[in-house]
DNA sequence: AAGTGGTCTAGACCACGGC
DNA sequence: CCGTGGTCTAGACCACTTC
């Protein structure tokens, strides 16, 4: 591990034990370096990646700080995780499962030749016993073949691709608008039909660049919001 | 200027220019360090930044790369930007413009006392001759008495702020929701009443991160998706 | 005045990619 | 193999903040 990479550690262990609160001082540059017994380059270039990760705060003449708590915007997460995040018990219930080959629209968004077989997962997803979100997913079905319905209503989607197939997700582009809700749709949220909801459509890529999943969610407005952050 | 933002303006103009198209090479660290007379270590800094913003990608042991053209998620734009942006003419009409000091909760969300005066400007915006949204936006009466309804009808708010009061902005929060539309919203959009809408509620921040401007803005979920990107 | 972060030098070795 | 980016050293001066 390179030493500007212990340096980090050893600061962000400091603040997770709670030794180092928000607005609490970081060591200077040149005791960081005299203290690891670094040059003050490497030091610098420690601080530098943990104030570009919004860890930490620099200000000249004064001094390193440790950053205001982290607000989880703009981070992708799984329904588990976002559930659990609000202290609400996730569930899910899994309507259908099967393969498609006619939705050259979707493969498309996973860069994928218009016939390609896709697993097709339709879940109503639920947080403490009400129901949130109808959500429906595709993934390559020749790539994701051990994927199984059982499987999936064991653990989440995210967690099977990520120790199944060794596949790190990495981030999505999301294209987001509103729609009211079908008969259909307004039955299985338990909300009125027509009630408004949040249309969001999800192509989740891999570190590499690569798109693997592809999600179609419906979201009670009544229940779910977007929080996002945008930059200049 | 120091060395390494000369470095960057120069390889950014030649970008710019379209002398570097995306994917092409750039110069190497050992020659940018060669030509612009700088040691290496400076060198790679200014290619570390110009990386940690999107514009150029490195690859070990294979040079650094012109990055695939931004595509412009996350990014905080008035509404004039998004609407150029799009090929379509920019228009809005004032609704109304006037001071109210009764607004508890959008002044918390501006981090002011609760009596505060607040200018509140109520506008329909559209883009070639269609309404796309309404939006109604809050700042501080006190801070910005310079703000008058015809200078608004004039420019845009993110101009005036900028550059009548220095002010420059640079994030914003939103919550987005979907929401359906009232009589009279429907009637001002030009669609059916109880048509879907997105709803976003936005805090817009200064540099110095000082909330500045609240919008609540409704827009036609028929001409309007919001783009996303979510890291992991 | 003392201490901090910001910039910079002129070298070095390593790990990786493509030929 | 050579060239690339990735890490690192042991110093230096500057601009800024704090006291």
């Amino acid at each position: 591990m390179p030493a500007y990479k212990k340096i980090q550690a050893a600061i962000l262990q400091r603040i997770e034990a709670g030794e180092l609160k928000p607005g609490d001082a970081i060591q200077s540059e040149r005791e960081l370096a005299k203290i690891h017994q670094v040059s003050l380059m490497t030091a610098r270039h420690a601080l530098g990646s943990l104030e570009r990760d919004g860890v930490v705060l620099r200000r000249r003449g004064s001094g390193t700080f440790v950053a205001p708590p982290k607000v989880h915007f703009n981070k992708l997460m799984s329904f588990t995780e976002q559930m659990t995040g609000r202290s609400l018990r996730p569930a899910s219930t899994v309507l259908s499962f099967g393969i498609v080959d006619e939705e050259p629209e979707v493969a498309a968004r996973l860069a994928l030749t218009p016939g390609t077989r896709l697993i097709r997962i339709e879940r109503v997803r639920q947080g403490a016993d009400e129901p949130f979100a109808l959500e429906t997913c595709y993934v390559s079905a020749d790539e994701f073949s051990k994927l199984t319905r059982p499987a999936l209503e064991r653990g989440s989607l995210f967690s099977i691709l990520e120790r199944e197939y060794d596949i790190e997700l990495s981030y999505a582009d999301e294209e987001v608008d509103a729609t009211s809700a079908d008969a259909t749709t307004a039955r299985l949220l338990r909300i009125p039909p027509a009630a408004p909801l949040l249309r969001i459509r999800q192509v989740i890529y891999s570190t590499k660049g690569r798109p693997i999943i592809y999600v179609l969610g419906l979201y009670r407005s009544d229940r779910h919001n977007l929080l996002i952050r945008r930059f200049r």
